[in-house]
DNA sequence: ACAACCTTGACACGCCCGTGGTAAGGTTGG
DNA sequence: CCAACCTTACCACGGGCGTGTCAAGGTTGT
C-alpha cells in the first residue's frame, strides 16, 4: 500500500466520516480506486477533493444531493439542455411581437437553442 | 378578470393542484403576476410553463427541487463558478505535465473558465 | 348581502436523504 | 493464526420535501 490511504485514515484526515466517504462515493462525486481485493484507497487528489468538497457545502449552503444534480447536469447533455431550454422560455415575450407570431417566435428560439446545444 | 385564470382555473388546467402552484411559487419557478387585492393571476405563458414544467420533471426524473436549484444555479454566478471550479479539479493530471507545473496548469484552466464564463 | 371565490398560515403525513450502527464475511500484517 | 483492518448489506432515525386539508379572514359578482 504505497501512497493511498484507506478508508478510514482517509475519513480521519478529510473530517467525513467513512461512512460518508462510501455514501459520497455512491453519489458519484469522490470516487478512489480499489485494490486487487477491493480496499478502497484515496489518493492525495481524492483527499483534496473531499476537503474542497466539505468547503463547497459550508460556503455556499448546499446538499450533497444537489452536488449530485449538478454532475448529473455536466453528464447527461440532454438533460442540461431540457433544463436550460425552460428556463429560457421563461423570457418574456417583446411587446412589440403581436400575440399572432408569438408561436413561431417561439419556435424560432427553440431552434436556436437546439443549434447552440448539438 | 380578462385573460388571466385564477389558482383553481390554472390548476384544473395544468393538472396541478392549487397547492402545488403555491408551491412551485415558493421555489421561484412560475410567479404569477397579481391583482390589486393579491389575487394570483396566471397568464398564457405562466399555463405553458406550468405544462411543460411537469413534462420536465416526468422525463428526466428530477424533482421541483433539483429545478429550483438549477435556477439557484443560473442567478448566483459565484455559486456556479465554485460548482464547476470543483468539478474541473477532477479532470486528471495530463501525465505530461510535471508535478511542479501542476499548480500553474490549474490556475490557466481557470483562467479559462472564468473567461468563457464571462 | 350572500355564495363562491381568493389569501396566508398551520398541522399532518408518507417518503427519501444524510448519518450512524451492526452483522457476516474477506484481507493483511506481525 | 489472530487482531485489526476492510467489504457489502441491512436496520434505525431525525429532518426535510411534496402534498393535502383546514381555519380565519378578505374580495367579487349577482
Amino acid at each position: 500500500m504505497q501512497d493511498a490511504l484507506t478508508i478510514h485514515e482517509a475519513a480521519e484526515t478529510t473530517g467525513w466520516s467513512a461512512r460518508m466517504l462510501r455514501y459520497i462515493e455512491r453519489a458519484g462525486l469522490v470516487e478512489p480506486v480499489r485494490s486487487a481485493s477491493g480496499y478502497r484507497l484515496y489518493g492525495p487528489a481524492e483527499l483534496q477533493r473531499l476537503r474542497t468538497l466539505r468547503e463547497l457545502l459550508d460556503r455556499h449552503e448546499i446538499s450533497l444531493g444537489e452536488v449530485g444534480f449538478a454532475l448529473r447536469l455536466r453528464r447527461d447533455e440532454e438533460l442540461l439542455g431540457a433544463v436550460e431550454a425552460w428556463f429560457e422560455a421563461e423570457a418574456e415575450r417583446p411587446a412589440h411581437i403581436p400575440a399572432d407570431d408569438w408561436l413561431e417566435w417561439e419556435q424560432q428560439k427553440h431552434m436556436k437553442l437546439l443549434a447552440t446545444t448539438a
